[in-house]
DNA sequence: CTCCTTGTTGAGAAAATTCGCAACAAGAAA
DNA sequence: TTTCTTGTTGCGAATTTTCTCAACAAGGAG
């Protein structure tokens, strides 16, 4: 389950914050719970667990622990917002804004255009996670000419 | 104001939508208030001059506008959502997840990008608006290594 | 081990966004 | 212009997400 939780809690005891057991229980679930977890199947988790952990706290632990890179912000079709292990094997997704449907975009095709974003503006864009949104094949002439 | 609504207007009854007197408001607006027009100020603006026009309706004229390519997505640095017309000059954005500062990206950027992803997934990524997650230069090194 | 400093949390209120459904009204057809 | 179909809206409730702030507790210092 919990991967290396140690070394995540050494990296962030160093930058000066503390290892909660919310933190932990937030981590471990977000880890369990697989790709794309909103923050209502992360509280329903950890409640049982914990069942004063609030709603307040996990929305920002999921917001801290993306700040430190450890989770990654996914944008659903749906326009709701979930989250995964940064750590993960990075994939992208390019979402049709008129049927909702959501394909995956392998990682390698965004190789070269971080590259350039690194190089002339030193942004690092994250690299574990990107939406894209648009027209998908289907979608794309249904609308006006 | 009001740029070619007539063209608009026609374009949406010939996908068999209706134009109501609350979308013309609306997009009058977003179109008037500027870039990175929140729904709150939507609301406040049209509110104004249609007190029954409610904030429900806000919300799905805006997403249906977006829907519609009318409208284009903005990411603001706080991770709240704003909406501008998506006819205006094509920018993005650089957004640091550390510092939430925001950096303009000229379209000529994106430009092979969206080609590749035309070409290779016949997916047409929107133009009018992007926004990037990552760090920024200031921030990048200051987690961890 | 005990004491501080200050980063974090819990609880509930507040704000933002979405839903459900009956009443409405745009606009095509007659 | 009148009628009818059905896309839209309003309202209020339900959900989701954020905020405030006092009480807590992680972990470094002594």
């Amino acid at each position: 389950m919990s991967q290396d939780t140690t070394e995540i809690n050494r990296q962030l005891r160093k930058s000066g914050y503390r290892v909660t057991p919310q933190r932990q229980l937030i981590l471990d679930a977000v880890c369990k719970l697989g790709e794309h977890v909103t923050p209502e199947a992360v509280y329903d988790h950890v409640h049982r667990i914990a069942p004063t952990l609030s709603r307040a706290t996990v929305y920002r632990v999921l917001h801290f622990l993306t700040e430190q890179r450890i989770l990654a912000m996914v944008y659903m079709a749906d326009g709701h917002l979930a989250y995964e292990m940064a750590g993960a094997e990075p994939h992208h997704h390019l979402v049709c804004r008129t049927c909702d449907s959501l394909f995956e975009l392998p990682h390698s095709v965004l190789r070269s255009f971080r590259q350039t974003m690194d190089a002339q503006y030193d942004f690092e864009i994250d690299v574990s996670h990107l939406s894209f949104f648009g027209h998908c094949t289907d979608c794309r002439d249904s609308t006006g000419a």
